[in-house]
DNA sequence: ACTTTTTCTTACCCATGGGTAATATACGCG
DNA sequence: CGCGTATATTACCCATGGGTAAGAAAAAGT
């Protein structure tokens, strides 16, 4: 996608930095929308707040975006994209059901501290155009059903304890959502503090007996 | 609206059955509100809409409610008083401190899945007046503290295993708020089976050696 | 029956804020 | 340099919806 590595003087060079250009202030107003959206509420930030924020007026963040929805929708597409990146990073990597499960809590988890992470919970997809909520809902759908898949493959491999796997996803996955509503920048802890934090409490309780006999030389 | 059951000949009873046809009334309308509130979210959802479900005029509203956030924070109250109930009367049952958390668990999930319930978490607090978020904040404050005692006292009698409280309320908590988002009416289960469901399963990982020497011989 | 109070309706006000049209300014380009 | 294209501004439109004023309708009181 990103023709990156320009030779230095191509005729296209004036051409592609200015696309470069306007892709960075395309993100520098989700990164300012995001914020304002999550500290005033959706309904409360107008985008002459957002604009303001960012020395521009309101009709100039209608070059980037066709209107409000769309700027909250690509702020969730931008969490999305990342949380789909760990999903893949994880699988990929491979390991047991519970391993993997692990990872995924600490990065998830790390996510909902971040702004664009928070958007993913904190965002009303009511506020969206069918067409971008459906993308939304497929985008949540994926996550959930993520978590169920580890938790299967962990049942299976005997890392995880037998267990329904909707209900445990559900109960795992609401304290790590409820990260991205009580989650405050200025807290003692980090993104990854909490992650790590997050990813040994939730899994103390659904250890299999495979997992079980591998760490028995260190009891609690 | 319907006057049951007058006694059918006192002084008062005209003046007081007024009054709790006045109650009456503005329960419908909490009723109706926060059922509208969830469906459509509170900035989607009109006052003319409460209304015309109630089959009556935005304007008669005003004869109950002083404004939009002071029916928001009706809705809140409603549910907090349930919930501070259902402290009460756990602190008051006595038990040790997985016992009470688990109680509370149990009854608290059980709230999330209701209408009143979701309310507490699902409602945003910058919605309301300086004063009434006070309050607000103050209530949510207790719960999380309620939370923690019983943790802390939990650990104390040995019945949970040592842990940080505040990140295991966090954890618990935020499972159970996160009930409000995703319960639908229609689901397969009941607020009472959501309740037990997460009793048993938010406590297996940190049961302390005076409770598992109790249950020992029922091992899983 | 007449008055008073409560309750509700009709008809309105108006601040807010998303969105648009017309226009000015900066900038690459031949 | 002047031409065209992004990019931004000023000035506006207008639908929405919370809130209010004035007065009808229904009970309650006497």
């Amino acid at each position: 996608m990103d023709t990156s590595s320009p030779a230095p003087d191509s005729p296209w060079l004036p051409f592609e930095s200015r696309r470069r250009a306007r892709d960075e202030k395309r993100e520098a107003v989700l990164r300012t929308a995001v914020q304002l959206f999550l500290e005033e509420g959706y309904h409360r930030a107008t985008l002459n707040d957002v604009a303001e924020r960012l020395n521009i007026t309101k009709p100039a963040l209608y070059n980037y975006f066709r209107g409000k929805d769309e700027i909250l929708y690509e702020c969730w597409a931008m969490g999305q994209e990342r949380v789909d990146e760990i999903i893949a990073a994880i699988t990929a990597a491979g390991g047991s059901g519970l391993d993997k499960l692990r990872q995924l809590i600490r990065a998830y988890g790390a996510q909902m501290a971040t702004d664009f992470g928070a958007s993913l919970v904190r965002f009303d997809v009511r506020d969206l155009s069918a067409k971008h909520r459906d993308i939304v809902l497929a985008g949540k759908k994926g996550i959930d059903r993520t978590f169920r898949n580890y938790i299967t493959e962990g049942i299976a491999d005997g890392s995880i304890a037998p267990c329904d796997p909707k209900m445990t996803a559900f109960a795992i996955a609401g304290s790590l959502n409820w990260i991205g509503h009580w989650y405050q920048r200025d807290g003692a802890l980090s993104p990854q503090a909490i992650g790590d934090e997050f990813a040994v409490r939730l899994t103390e309780g659904i250890i299999g007996p495979a997992a079980k006999r591998r760490r028995s030389k260190r009891p609690r």
